[in-house]
DNA sequence: CGAATTTGACCTGCGC
DNA sequence: GCGCAGGTCAAATTCG
């Protein structure tokens, strides 16, 4: 999918009025630079007075918040498109799980109503949700766990053969076990950050892509994520609400990993909650279009341009 | 030596 | 009720 023709990141920031031309290459831009910079602003300091400077300092400013306001509307069509895009995407996968559920099949009622996830289109999540008081009176034990269920899939490197995710939280494993429907053994963990934490992980690699891990998040964090308290930023890992959104790093770049195997019938709050109203979402949003800018040459060559003119001006105006 | 992991035994739910 | 399969427990083992 071409996510580029959704949003173009590259940003036209209207430069011009320093005169550092995008068209211009970025080498020769940056070498280019210099020489262009200081006549630029000696006219602009000398050809202004003082009233015309604070005039285009204000149109500055109007401009730059006309950016932002361009940038937040381009965030919300962005989300919208994502939502838009998300809900397809339940539409089409619940067509299929009711086909797979109607094929008759041996497997045990809890596994057909959610763990069909072998070919990672998985309808997971409150499959049995609808359990009754009696129901729930006989299995105490499932019935906290039963709530939150969610995916995560992990790309991982090819000679990696261990079972763990790298999710920011801390896990004990407590067993392990290989599956009829899958040869490659599942790992069972709590997390053990916390001692009343409930959740649980499951982590098995795909049988698709032994490169790809499976990890299926059962129940909800009751603290905090621990990458927000110790070393924020260190870890390349977050939680949107309670769906897992990874980001391993590969020699190719950063993986991002989004589990969109919600259904959207079941946890309406939940799937509202991954729209453009997530502050969490809109973190993420936020960091990858500054991570985009920051790649971009052009950015930054303008960023330089704008920081070392505005110290030029300051020091002019310092001396005067 | 304590914490984490491994692994076989046991428990539980489900289909027949 | 029996057998199967997934999930959990806990003793043994490994690791830092």
């Amino acid at each position: 999918m071409d996510y580029s023709s959704w949003v173009d990141t590259s940003l036209d920031l209207n430069i011009n009025s320093l005169r550092v031309k995008s068209e211009v290459p970025v080498d020769a831009g940056r070498s280019e630079m210099a020489k262009e910079l200081k006549p630029t602003f000696m006219d602009f300091q000398t050809k202004l007075s003082s009233k015309e400077e604070t005039g285009a300092l204000v149109e500055e400013l109007n401009r730059v918040g006309e950016e932002n306001r361009k940038l937040t509307e381009m965030l919300t069509v962005m989300c919208e498109s994502y939502n838009a895009l998300r809900s397809q995407l339940m539409d089409f996968m619940s067509k299929n799980g009711e086909k797979e559920r109607l094929a008759p099949s041996k497997k045990r009622k809890s596994e057909s109503s959610h763990n069909n996830n072998d070919n990672n289109i998985a309808m997971n999540g409150n499959s049995e949700s609808s359990s009754t008081d009696e129901e729930s009176s006989k299995k105490p034990r499932e019935e906290v766990i039963k709530d939150k269920i969610s995916k995560a899939y992990v790309r991982t490197e090819a000679g990696d053969t261990s079972l763990t995710v790298k999710d920011g939280y801390q896990w004990r494993k407590y067993g392990q076990k290989v599956t009829r429907d899958n040869p490659c053994p599942r790992a069972y963990f709590k997390c053990s950050f916390a001692p009343s934490c409930p959740v649980k992980k499951k982590v098995q690699r795909s049988i698709d892509d032994q490169s790809v891990l499976v990890a299926t998040y059962e129940g909800e964090h009751n603290h905090p994520h621990p990458s927000m308290e110790a070393t924020p930023g260190s870890n390349r890992s977050l939680t949107l609400g309670s769906v897992p959104c990874t980001a391993s790093l590969a020699s190719s770049g950063p993986t991002i990993t989004l589990d969109l195997t919600k259904p959207k019938s079941s946890n309406d709050d939940k799937s509202s909650r991954l729209g453009k109203d997530t502050p969490e979402v809109q973190k993420f949003l936020v960091e990858q279009m500054a991570s985009s800018l920051t790649k971009d040459p052009n950015f930054t060559a303008a960023l330089v341009a704008a920081i070392s003119g505005r110290m030029f001006q300051q020091n002019k105006s310092e001396k005067w």
